[in-house]
RNA sequence: GGGGACGUGUCGGAAUUGGCAGACGAGCUUGACUUAGGAUCAAGUGCCGUUAGGCGUGUGGGUUCAAAUCCCACCGUCCCCA
């Protein structure tokens, strides 16, 4: 037989299932659906083996229910837009678009070496027209249904660039501009966002969904929501009788009003500089400074020495009059909750610091029970536990206790008496803002909105769809939109009145594209709307999602809100898009790095495939770490893995031993085989790809000694022959139907059902006990499967190890555990 | 600072979720075949000990007949925080 060549192998094979359409997916209503779908890559122009690691996996398991008699559509895509395009065009003079569908192209080739089981029929471009045409429909129907909405917001920019920056163009501690390590500045600029907080309740909830703990405890912290009551404050500025603005604050304790002996401001509120009189504004104004050019993490670190500054006015505590000052510092921040607090420094481990730092008064107002009584002037600490409420005139008493909300007695007790005093009210806060989808860029979708002075923000006719992308741009870092620049794109006609009007220049968050992808897969060419009615309903939800832990907090999440959004406008169904979400680990490089060009610590993937084959590839990548952790890449591990698929190859293509095996050989091969039949099985839909590799293995090893003892030819070896070929072909797909038609078998092994592992063939008639004697295996004792407890023990207690170990004392106890250990306890 | 995950041989990892720790693979050692070996095949490989046996899953404690697995404290590593 020839030798294990997997270039032709491969080649063949792939121009083969290609030809035949092997993959094509189309709606077959005879069969149960599978829609699995992998993270579509951004087209950087080379995928790498973080590509391979997700996808190969992804792909065995589609392959996977396919076999198990699913209609499977496994579809794949660019997510086209984005920054490095335009990098690539600033710094080279590549157009954006040249550069985009000049690396698609070389990542369509490297992905079809993969042998991977994508409908290409199926494959989207996010910067196809045909593709953002919808993307700007879809925000359409967003600001139609009141979901997106203009308002001034910041954005970081490079004062030396002279350009807005995007969030992964800040680097550091210190907020640098990647490029010219020049310390960003927030500029106010106007600019869209679609209301995500609207959906932040529905958003925490995961019961429909099977999604890994760790997303969704990652996604419950980033939505951040609490709950409380918002109470207004009233002031006086310069501490006399003079009326001022009222100032709403959140609390999540409102039964600790009366312990609340100051204010605190962030230093961005817009009440500051009115309340803050002359004899005040430098040293305001210095602070504000300060904290502008600090980021969140550090402003809201507990073990930062505290800083802020006395405003000069006060408020009025509405629970008891108590005038009370005013500060401003950084620990408070603009974004959470309305940007001022009321401190409660004998319950509140930041207010505590800063009130002793500035010598502010500490008055507790929750004694925790069987305690000595608690004294402001000299606590060392906060107390942040329940108790009984103190110094709260008529609430004296009422027991608070951990719970959050409207759980906690106290706490609930005192929002109802706030809502009927109408000093205040429950209220909800969440860390989730709306999501900004503006972009001061070129090459992303345009925002379909024209600016009309007389008639405001009106969207395009949906008829006059999509609105292209100029081609004919200049590149200069300006800070501006390079679509601002352009001598006549903006200039166009009001939809309303046919007035003069302007394009918005600015374009789409990428996030955007990638949060409609899986529609667009199910009719790529559909022109009527965003993807034909037939097609979803067949195809959709989303079975199973596979991609990085990465994208927990961005994309998993606005893909999630886009689906409720579309849902409430009735262009969707259903509770949710994607029903099973599971996440792969990183490759890591040789070093234990993340891999990157400027390490140089990359593994091409290409290389591997010239000299490993993609099946090799493919197998090490499931094999060699855990899926959900990744790890370090091994290049001296995979000759392990090069070793099976040799030794797979070799032994399937050399069947020459004479059939002459006794019984119990055969029968022991046959029990290894459901055996790790079953384990493959359970591995497979679990995405425990290590182990099945391990289980494939394993039975090779059993498969050459049962050779040696002469099982070939025989009904069992060609029975584990046939199964061995099924079980390995969603791992390595084109050597397992290589030796398919090699052995005579009807094409196409991907279109055979995976096998039922038969479980009387899995059963032994004779088990091995580990005995042991108080907590130690002492002896192993062989019984017959079918023994009884009362025989087992009889056969324990006679076994010598057992004997030996008693030392004539009665056993006080002994535990059987079928099939595994005996415990005898003396 | 807060939140989360993790810690098993020289290395990657396994342990059907409380039941014989170290499967499978890498590496290493020895041997066979060989002009040759970075090919292939065979045997061995947690630590201590000549054996009997003892010890062993980051450290210390606890629960249990039984703990890598559950509980508490500590140490360490990694990830996330718009």
């Amino acid at each position: 037989m020839a030798d294990y060549n997997h270039t032709k192998i491969e080649k063949k094979w792939q121009d083969k299932w290609d030809q035949d359409q092997l993959y094509r997916s189309l709606i077959d209503e005879s069969k149960p659906k599978h829609y699995a779908l992998t993270m579509l890559p951004y087209p950087s122009g080379d995928l790498h083996n973080g590509h391979w690691y997700a996808m190969a996996p992804s792909d065995a398991h589609a392959r996977y229910m396919r076999m198990k008699g699913y209609n499977v559509l496994f579809p794949i895509g660019f997510d086209a837009f984005g920054l490095p395009a335009e990098n690539a065009a600033i710094k080279r003079g590549v157009h954006p678009k040249k550069w985009t569908y000049k690396n698609i192209e070389n990542m369509r080739r490297q992905l079809r070496s993969m042998g991977a089981m994508f409908d290409w029929e199926r494959e989207v471009v996010s910067c196809d027209p045909e593709y953002y045409h919808w993307t700007e429909w879809f925000f359409i129907q967003l600001f139609k249904h009141g979901l997106a909405y203009r308002k001034m917001s910041p954005v970081d920019f490079c004062p030396n660039c002279n350009t807005t920056l995007a969030r992964e163009q800040v680097w550091g501690e210190d907020r640098h501009c990647e490029r010219c390590n020049t310390p960003v500045i927030k500029k106010d600029l106007d600019q869209w966002f679609f209301r995500t907080t609207r959906y932040a309740d529905e958003l925490l909830d995961f019961s429909p969904i099977d999604w890994p703990e760790r997303v969704q405890t990652l996604q419950t912290n980033w939505i951040g929501r609490s709950e409380g009551a918002s109470v207004i404050f009233k002031t006086v500025p310069s501490g006399d009788d003079e009326q001022g603005d009222p100032i709403e604050i959140f609390t999540t304790r409102p039964d600790t009003l009366w312990g609340a002996t100051f204010m605190v401001l962030s230093p961005e509120h817009p009440l500051v500089d009115k309340l803050t009189p002359d004899d005040k504004k430098d040293e305001v104004e210095a602070y504000k400074q300060e904290a502008a050019r600090q980021s969140d993490i550090e402003r809201e670190a507990t073990d930062k020495e505290k800083t802020g500054v006395f405003t000069g006015g006060f408020a009025i505590n509405p629970v008891n009059g108590e005038k009370i000052p005013i500060w401003i510092a950084d620990y408070v921040l603009m974004t959470y909750g309305t940007g001022a607090i009321m401190a409660v420094p004998a319950h509140d481990e930041r207010d505590f610091e800063f009130a002793r730092k500035f010598g502010l008064p500490i008055i507790p107002v929750i004694q925790p029970e069987g305690e000595p009584d608690l004294d402001g002037s000299s606590m060392e600490i906060a107390y942040i536990g329940g108790g009984k409420m103190i110094n709260s005139a008529q609430f004296n008493g009422t027991l608070v206790n951990e719970e959050k909300g409207r759980k906690n007695p106290g706490l609930s007790a005192v929002v109802d008496w706030l809502e009927a005093e109408g000093l205040g009210k429950e209220a909800v806060t969440y860390k989730l803002r709306d999501w900004l989808i503006s972009r001061q860029r070129y090459w992303g979708s345009p925002i379909p909105m024209i600016n009309c002075k007389k008639c405001g923000w009106n969207p395009i006719p949906e008829d006059q769809l999509p609105v292209l992308l100029p081609d004919d741009i200049e590149w200069k870092p300006t800070g501006e939109s390079p679509l601002k620049l352009h001598p006549t794109w903006a200039k166009t006609t009001c939809p309303k009145c046919g007035g003069e009007a302007t394009r918005e220049t600015d374009t789409m968050d990428t996030f955007m594209c990638s949060s409609w992808y899986p529609l667009r897969y199910l009719s790529p060419g559909y022109d009527q709307g965003p993807f034909d009615e037939n097609e979803y309903n067949y195809w959709m939800p989303v079975d199973t999602y596979t991609g990085g832990i990465e994208h927990a907090t961005m994309h998993l999440i606005y893909v999630r809100f886009f689906h409720k959004a579309l849902r409430d406008m009735g262009i969707v169904k259903g509770p949710e898009p994607m029903i099973q979400l599971r996440n792969q680990g990183m490759v890591l490089g040789e070093d234990r790095e993340k891999m990157s060009k400027s390490r140089g610590n990359v593994v091409a993937p290409d290389e591997l495939v010239r000299t490993y084959g993609a099946d090799t590839l493919r197998a090490y990548l499931m094999f060699f770490a855990r899926w959900d952790q990744g790890g370090p890449w091994d290049s001296q591990g995979i000759e392990g893995t090069v070793r099976w698929v040799r030794r797979v190859w070799s032994l399937f293509t050399d069947q020459s031993a004479p059939a002459s095996a006794d019984a119990e050989t055969l029968k022991s091969l046959r029990r290894k085989l459901h055996q790790t039949l079953e384990s493959v099985t359970r591995d497979i839909e679990q995405f425990q790809f290590n182990t099945i590799i391990s289980s494939l293995m394993e039975l090779l090893n059993e498969m050459y000694r049962a050779r040696e003892a002469g099982a070939a030819g025989t009904d069992e070896w060609n029975e584990t022959l046939e199964i061995y070929l099924k079980m390995m072909a969603p791992v390595c797909p084109h050597i397992a139907e290589e030796l398919w038609a090699l052995n005579g078998k009807p094409y196409s092994i991907h279109t055979q059902r995976w096998p039922e592992a038969d479980k009387a063939a899995t059963m032994v008639d004779e088990i091995t006990l580990a005995v042991q004697v108080n907590g130690k295996v002492r002896d192993h004792v062989t019984v017959p499967a079918s023994a009884s407890d009362d025989e087992i023990k009889s056969a324990v207690l006679a076994a010598e190890g057992v004997q030996k170990n008693l030392a004539g004392k009665e056993p006080k106890k002994v535990i059987i555990i079928k099939g595994k250990l005996v415990s005898v306890v003396v």
